[in-house]
DNA sequence: CTGAAAGCGCTTACAG
DNA sequence: CTGAAAGCGCTTACAG
């Protein structure tokens, strides 16, 4: 392996000299720059990155917090977010949490102590001292969505009741007279403001009550069970709203063994935009979240933090529009 | 932050015989190795893992080279690998290559260069001359399933043509008289072995000919478009077996917009074992892959490695049977 | 059984 | 503009 020090041999420079070229800081001649970029061709040389990291303190890596990458929805996440990683250089940890306290609490020591560059968080059971904690050592982060998002750190989401507003007056539209709703797992910011937006269109209607609303926790599995309860206490429901997509594949199913026609005797849609909705049968409408494009923009915003000086960091609150596609489960 | 010296200086040792003792290596009193414990508890010491990188050539990080995470099969594998990789203390490098030699590239030069202490490979474009290059480096391999395996490194693959097997020769028993086949790549080893397990089944029958065969490239789009090339090819095709999931799952769609009832008109089976195949209607028979634990044993094979010295290392194939999950698709 | 010293390969004040 | 020196925090021969 060549190091510096054999750059510099060769060079007749110190590797002080070379470290600062390398690195474009203080000055340097002309002619002694283009000898040790020269000299560092011919030998081929590339910086070691783990010496550099003890003494820079960074690495050139970024964590990507999620629940699970089983869950259809970040995979896709997780691309926006490599792919632009990539194009800088930086290497991925991908970190499942399962959104439990404990593996948020060892990953986030873990990459503290590997000098991570920033870490992008979508999961629950994240707290606001932990955010405060990895900002205390350099490490900026970015939550994106599910994370709650009152804290005073950057954060990327989207507009959650807005698209819950979009799908249900959508059912309202086609004519849907008894609406009901799966929604997501209480202790999930975005399970609420989903949960609102339905709210906001229904409200009003004297037909609803508490007893619309089924409680899921995101799964097919429970889409499923949820669709059963409605029925049973609602025979009459011809309209549904899943807080999330695979919820909606799984009431889906639901709906054909109850032998319900969709769209004509349940309209369906559903939440995320999932690729795996256009192949349903019927092909399930839903609103669709720009998830590659969240992956992007928390790298983004991650590395406009990194350049700025850590006690010049200001927090930046994005929010996105999410997109209504229509398919047949809601065609009327 | 607490350092080694920090540690040395209240136990009144040097920092060589701190490390000693936290690496268990040579020898010490009982005494000092019980005062040195109580210090680092006492400080709440823990090492520098970058530091201990730099001298150790290791960093406890394992990379897992895919062609891409969204693709559901790979989830399930990832899990496998990070579930385990956890419970050792290893974090995971997430690498999505797409199949393209140059990001495989620069992801195992990278890597190296980070000392990782394993790989885990799952992606075409990976060549003997790269794993004999981390080899050199200390750094063990385990190559999976669609990765060419017929190298003198550790592999783990299934039973692929064994699986295409079953496929075929159940739709055959159900009745089916003319069969078709949606392949996967040409370059994809696994691609191969399932066609080969659908020929070992075809062909003897006085029906079949190449024109039976059509090449999709494992995705949903794909499935569709072949099946319908089959459709037009073979009015009288009665039962597909699709080389992959999605392709079964996009066939399925093109069977429903061409009018054929499935499975009384047309049986379908599929390929990986992806939850989505429980949900689409009808749901998808499956000849399910392992994912989940082939991940595990991809750890576990690269922890054996690494307790043997280098020079000692000796490779492992392995080979995992599939199951056959019979689903409505082709229930007659 | 233990310590002093050198080293892993870089970076960064500090001098000049 | 450039170099010598110290340091990042650990590990590992080498002595004794």
């Amino acid at each position: 392996m060549v190091t510096i020090r054999d750059v510099a041999a060769k060079a007749g420079v110190s590797a002080a000299t070379v470290s600062r070229i390398i690195n474009g800081k203080g000055q340097a001649t002309p002619e002694t720059i283009a000898r040790v970029h020269a000299v560092i061709k011919e030998m081929g040389y590339k910086p070691n990155v783990v010496a550099r990291s003890l003494t820079s303190r960074q690495s050139n890596t970024i964590a990507l917090l999620v629940p699970t990458i089983s869950n259809p929805f970040f995979p896709e996440l997780a691309r926006g977010v490599e792919d632009s990683a990539n194009s800088y250089g930086l290497n991925i940890f991908l970190c499942n949490t399962d959104d439990e306290r404990e593996k948020v609490r060892n990953y986030l020591i873990s990459l503290r102590d590997r000098y991570v560059d920033g870490v992008i968080v979508n999961s629950l059971n994240v707290t606001e001292e932990d955010l405060e904690e990895l900002h205390s050592h350099g490490i900026p982060t970015v939550t994106l969505d599910r994370t709650f998002s009152s804290h005073k750190f950057s954060s990327i989401g989207v507009k959650h009741r807005e698209g819950a507003r979009l799908a249900t007056s959508h059912l309202i539209d086609i004519g849907c007279k008894r609406i009901g709703i799966i929604r997501g797992p209480e202790d999930d910011s975005t399970a609420i403001q989903r949960l609102w937006g339905y709210r906001d269109c229904v409200k009003n209607f004297d037909w609803f009550d508490q007893s619309w609303i089924a409680l899921g926790d995101f799964s097919v599995k429970s889409g499923y069970l949820c669709m059963k309860e409605l029925f049973q206490r609602h025979p009459d429901i011809d309209g549904v709203y899943a807080a999330n997509d695979l919820m909606a594949i799984g009431l889906l199913k639901a709906a054909h063994e109850w032998g319900r026609k969709v769209p004509d005797e349940l309209a369906i849609v559903g939440f995320d935009g999932i690729d795996m909705t256009q192949y349903t049968n019927p092909p399930i409408s839903t609103v669709k979240q720009p998830a590659y494009e969240m992956g992007r923009m928390a790298i983004e915003e991650l590395l406009r933090l990194k350049k700025l000086d850590e006690h010049n960091w200001y927090a930046k609150k994005q929010e996105l529009d999410v997109e209504f596609i229509l398919r047949e489960s809601s065609m009327r």
